[in-house]
DNA sequence: AAATATTAAATTGTCAACAATGATGCGGTT
DNA sequence: AACCGCATCATTGTTGACAATTTAATATTT
């Protein structure tokens, strides 16, 4: 009857638990159930703990989070809305497949995308968004400095968010944010490479630069040319990465 | 309200699979519930049968298709998806507000990526593609002959659907199938207009006469025009429709 | 023994009841 | 009369059980 997710949530159930605790516990007051797991499904995800193209059990990954399989339903759909996870009737949901062409494909959609965003940031971002922009430059910088490349990826991905932010195209938002880069987002976990984030800050620079100068045609170029090197060093990454599981692959069949 | 869907529901259970056959996708009978509900809410939506703003209570939902809440819900889900529908936690779900500025955001976001679809098509289309377009362009000749408009809205968003397709670019196809269009669509029923197609055909035919003649700078950029034409017949009548509203809300407040 | 038909198991889809939250209406106070 | 707190109601979120379907495992036939 009570949940057991003490381990992974929080377990503050112990004592009193008299009242209707409300979960007044100062965080975040509870939004749905499914949004809770929903976060750490997509993290499982993005870091490959769920591998790419493995099933997915409904009725495990409720047990895994002590819920029932309702909300994981919920949170399932969500995923596939995010491209993280495909699903077929009567069959299930899979993680999302990690292959070139899809890569491709996704980087192709990008760079128009985000070029389109330079483009309308340019002409519209407000002197506050520019601020935090270059704040944001500043603090890549400064990671950089530290060898923090972690903070750096997630400065990225910041990076790139803000200027969509900043597009002011509320369906350009969505389709981005909610839809194209949680896959994003896994591409870059799964085949991260660790010098690139040195010439990727510059690049950031200089389509600051652009938008501050209101000059959206050079952002965009600057910001598609930037997305094509992304796409460059991670199509690199995700074939060696194949490689080796081929490699693997054909060592198992043998013994 | 009884569930009348039983007859969809075909009782194939004897033996006369002489081979697995595979379901091809056309198969209507036994997908899921959900998905069966779900284009019928879709059309109720896109004709407005369901007002655009209004509140969705989804038991009610459920009874009028005399199913359950459960499957209603993932249905709603994927109205999300399609941005026809906006839901927030313990709140519930509303059918999707036509506004002006939420127009043009739309499309121009359509107009980037349709732009994009015609000139992947004119690189990549197959004669088949090809053949299938200009008979298509036929057929929506001999309808407008006979003067069949709703005909006529069908086959444009045929066309549209036919390049995006030959664009072979997954992610694009994704985004703006299962993502965009069926709110454009609403739009375009909700806010149509007799005159444009006529027009609209004479542009159809020069697109696919560039993507025939592998120019893609020239389709795309006639892509983008023609789509500016709709946006800009659209935005009329929907100001004019919101005018009306307007002036039968103030009509309402004086008596 | 290989391939196919049949049965059994595991998994997804659906339902109806229950819990938790937001919305509504009432009564009291200023 | 208007504002605020409180109780009630309606609606959404969640659960566990059940039905339908797919996947696997087994038996059967050629």
């Amino acid at each position: 009857m009570l949940k057991q997710d003490t381990t992974l949530i929080s377990d503050d159930t112990q004592v009193s638990h008299l009242h209707k605790v409300k979960s007044t516990s100062a965080d975040k007051t509870s939004t749905t159930l499914a949004d809770q797991i929903l976060v750490q499904i997509q993290t499982s995800i993005i870091k490959g703990e769920l591998p790419a193209g493995s099933k997915i059990n409904e009725q495990a990954l409720a047990e895994k989070y002590g819920i029932s399989r309702g909300p994981t339903r919920e949170a399932l759909h969500t995923l596939e809305r995010q491209r993280l996870v495909v699903r077929s009737p009567h069959v299930g949901a899979r993680v999302a497949q990690l292959t070139v062409s899809e890569l491709n494909d996704l980087y192709q959609l990008r760079s128009v995308l985000e070029g389109m965003a330079c483009e309308l940031a340019a002409s519209r971002i407000t002197p506050e968004q520019l601020a935090k922009l270059e704040d944001l430059l500043a603090c890549q910088d400064a990671a950089l400095a530290k060898g923090d490349t972690y903070f750096q990826e997630e400065g990225d991905v910041d990076f790139h968010y803000q200027i969509i932010q900043a597009s002011g195209n509320k369906h350009l938002q969505e389709t981005l944010v909610g839809g194209l880069y949680h896959l994003l987002r896994m591409y870059r976990y799964q085949c991260t490479n660790k010098n690139r984030p040195v010439k990727a800050i510059a690049e950031h620079r200089r389509i600051v630069e652009a938008i501050a100068q209101r000059d959206g045609e050079l952002a965009s170029l600057l910001m598609r040319r930037h997305i094509e090197q992304g796409r460059k060093n991670t199509e690199l990454r995700l074939i060696e990465l194949q490689a080796n599981a081929a490699a693997k692959e054909t060592l198992a069949n043998i013994s």
